[in-house]
DNA sequence: CCTACGCCTGCAAATACTTGCAGACGTAGA
DNA sequence: TCTACGTCTGCAAGTATTTGCAGGCGTAGG
């Protein structure tokens, strides 16, 4: 395979690695801070098990880190640079949505790009 | 739902959309300019009837539009930047990867990023 | 009008992803 | 050592994506 295949490809699983909601969510709260399974899991309002499941496979892919302390994983993006370029992605949402006004995407992006903003949204 | 929720499912759908291959590398050839819909599958090597459903997609989504000339459907990018965007997810790449070197990432983002660059790759 | 071309859409099968649950494994404290 | 806690993994069911193919619709040219 031609390499420029293959790394339409690899970029491909980047892609769809990042494609899910709780995932997106997991990578913004862990743009700050890292987090052992259970505090992101409570502060998301997801189950234990699905954080695990979803941290097992960027884990894989090395989107986040793991530190052991006793029993308890923390977890820290690997290259928090990540967290920025996936708001970057904001940009093409604007002006062709159904749900979000752009009121709200402003608000989302000011959230994630300054750790000052109220986080209450 | 909460709006952050509301943004980190548009967030996704967006990456989910574009988390395929082919669609990379469609969204890599209109960068420069505009296709019917044989020229691209030739181009790429896709079936007609695969680009055309990759392009329905992407139609939906506004990341493509449409102009017609008699039977002729020209595809070119809603926002040129997009390719720009998923270029950068490159540095996210580099490193781990098993089948893809570093060099070949390098030659590919050097084709995505610079129209004079040698495309034979 | 008839035919060929270019493209789109519907359908069905194959494949992949997501999710909850049950059970396993290691660690800490009694 | 026994128990509880924190986390991980396997499994099975549900859901979504991808693909090829067959047929449809509009346009150009004879």
């Amino acid at each position: 395979m031609p390499s420029r295949q293959l790394v339409a490809k690899e970029l491909a699983d980047i892609f769809k690695l990042i494609a899910h909601p709780d995932r997106i969510r997991m990578i913004e709260e862990l743009r700050k801070q890292e987090y052992d399974v259970n505090s992101l899991a409570t502060q998301l309002e997801l189950s234990g098990s699905r954080v695990s499941q979803h941290l097992s496979l960027l884990r894989a892919h090395r989107i986040v880190e793991e530190r052991r302390d006793g029993r308890h994983h923390f977890y820290h993006l690997t290259q928090p640079e990540i967290a920025q370029w996936i708001v970057a992605g904001l940009v093409f949402i604007e002006g062709r949505l159904s749900g979000v006004s752009t009121s709200e995407i402003q608000s989302a992006r000011a959230l994630w790009l300054d750790n000052q903003a109220d986080e209450t949204g």
